[in-house]
DNA sequence: CGTCGTGGTTGAAAGGTTTCACGTCGCGAG
DNA sequence: CTCGCGACGTGAAACCTTTCAACCACGACG
């Protein structure tokens, strides 16, 4: 048989004992050149390796997998793979996982719990050795079953309150803080907060940020209005634009609070479209700072977070967990900063 | 032992043979609890149910896979995960996948070839059962011996000029040409193509699509100039609009063709950041027509393709792929189409 | 001329699951 | 009472890899 027989006889994938056969060794050896190649004679590791391009051979990770007990991958299950915020903090773990010379699989849970749950299952049946998620509800019990059953697992840009996990987030009341803060300095004094459902911490976080820095400024209580949302999508930003445009004109807001950017957009979208004057008419803070935001249709202000440090961080946290037996769980926290641009500054 | 004890014990995970000793059953029983849940009594399934719960039990997966041959996994090894273009590609498989009761795995390649490599073979020897790629370089023969060596691929995005895979692609030489016709339609005679580099087919298929269409409209060949950029980001579109700017003004064009929106972006906000205005003194047409186009500073004119039906069609050939034994590869194309927005209309 | 490394290779065991041919038990029919 | 049958349950084999103690040949050394 040459090197030009097919590389899939018979429907079975060629095994090392397939190679082993061919190149007239033994199993063992054909192990030795895959993982210690020093430990056999030139001329035996030749013939093996010709035998395993001649058959094809792709090794069963599998099988690999189940005598190691390790995978050598990461996985991250993200919240939102359309939103760029999640796809910079993804790239910040590709990168560190990368340097480690391991795998990351990326999962999308698409802010649905049914999903989400369906993934963790499979990564912790696959025996991944590490997730970093950012989950749906960070207080979901299934996550600490996930670390007592063995799989170590760090969140991401998202709050706990227990101290069972690593977590690197980013001070979301104080994001909320500077927002309004810059609000007020701008001299408004009726403002809308538009973001939900109230259910994600974030949403709560920076709301609280917002509302303590709004009476911290002497203000009412009662011109610090929510509109809440159903989602962190554009379409829910455009949404809150309409319901912002009908409400009675002595109680609209004259700037707003975006809980996200994409939000944000959706809205600064809607309010162009409509005519009015960003941010003359109505000034807008976003949140993320995503590479969009500023070249949005008004540049927006917005409330930057380390993304890929986020990522990054993250990743090495866990690196840690998986590797050093004395690890500590640890909660990092980042500092946001105020972005400001157009749409608030005129 | 109660409920209480520790789910795992000595640092072993629990296995079908630990919960066949709890609830003193033989394995062969464990197994059929899991798989053929109505062949074993009421009675004794409660009891292994039990005693799965008890320790903790997950089920490891590689040797699952093993034993099976098949994964129950997709893989979608991605171009560029940053690129909100790819990620609505990614969301369309994924709703494809879970109808089909699979997981997916996104990895990202990030452009790179060594990178997409390093997923590619870790995903062959994971025995995925079938890949979803945009490639670096359709014309890699890795590509076709993966292929060959039993894995199933479908390429999504990019043509391929032999038959032996199946792909879904959107006409890009059809999506270059409706630019142009717009623009000429608009009276524009100089007109500048962004985008690089010339190895991406993509990137060279509009131009000639473009190039043709130009032609067709009896203008000067060395009226459609080629600005050259280093990669398809919004960084290079902003240096591609420095560049732009700094030729003398009789050659300058009137209109300019971004091989992507994250390009037509960057250099649409480099434009307007210097005072210019689009469309009067300088229109832009994007590609894509991501969400962001139409939020832009100018909202963008794009040639927009149907991004979630790509993929969720990629994703159903590919399962016809895996599961019918007289698969035959389709090349399927889509129709781009032009959406014109305010950054060509004025 | 025995003995002792030593570099190179071997073969069996282990790892967790599924499958399948085969027992066992109880019960109704003959 | 016996036979047969259905419902349940069993245990061994197979999937593919890695590891490790043992083995072999052979040159060096005493």
């Amino acid at each position: 048989m040459s090197s030009s027989s097919p590389p899939v006889r018979n429907g079975r994938r060629p095994s090392v004992k397939d190679v082993a056969e061919r190149a007239q060794v033994s199993l063992g050896t054909v192990s030795n050149v895959l993982n210690r190649p020093d430990r056999v004679s030139a001329g035996t590791r030749e013939r093996v390796e010709r035998a395993m391009v001649d058959l094809g051979f792709v090794l069963n990770e599998s099988a690999r997998q189940l005598r190691m007990g390790r995978s050598n991958t990461f996985a991250y299950v993200m919240l939102d793979a359309t939103n760029p915020f999640f796809t910079d903090v993804a790239r910040g773990i590709e990168l560190a996982a990368e340097k480690a010379d391991l795998s990351l699989f990326l999962c999308n849970s698409d802010g649905r719990s049914a999903r989400e749950h369906a993934h963790l299952a499979h990564l912790q049946q696959q025996r991944v050795d590490g997730i970093l998620i950012t989950p749906v509800d960070p207080e979901a019990p299934e996550l600490a079953r996930i670390i007592a059953q063995g799989t170590p697992l760090v969140i991401v840009d998202r709050a706990t309150t227990t101290g069972t996990f690593c977590s690197v987030t980013v001070d979301d009341r104080l994001g909320g803080r500077v927002a309004i803060e810059h609000l007020v300095d701008r001299g408004h004094t009726r403002v809308a907060y538009v973001g939900g459902p109230v259910a994600i911490g974030q949403v709560r976080e920076r709301w609280e940020g917002a509302r303590a820095a709004w009476s911290d400024a002497g203000l009412a209580e009662s011109d610090l209005v929510h509109v809440e949302t159903e989602t962190l999508s554009v379409e829910e930003g455009r949404v809150a634009g309409e319901r912002i445009a009908g409400l009675p004109r002595r109680s609209r807001p004259s700037a707003v609070f975006c809980a996200n950017d994409l939000v944000a957009l959706g809205l600064l979208q809607q309010v162009v479209s409509t005519g009015q004057k960003v941010p003359e008419d109505l000034a807008i803070v976003g949140y993320d700072d995503i590479a969009f935001a500023a070249s949005a249709a008004v540049p927006l202000t917005s409330v930057r977070q380390p993304r890929q440090s986020l990522g990054r961080t993250a990743a090495e946290l866990l690196i840690d967990e998986v590797n050093n037996p004395e690890h500590l769980h640890q909660q990092v926290e980042f500092t946001p900063e105020l972005i400001a641009r157009t749409s608030t500054l005129g």
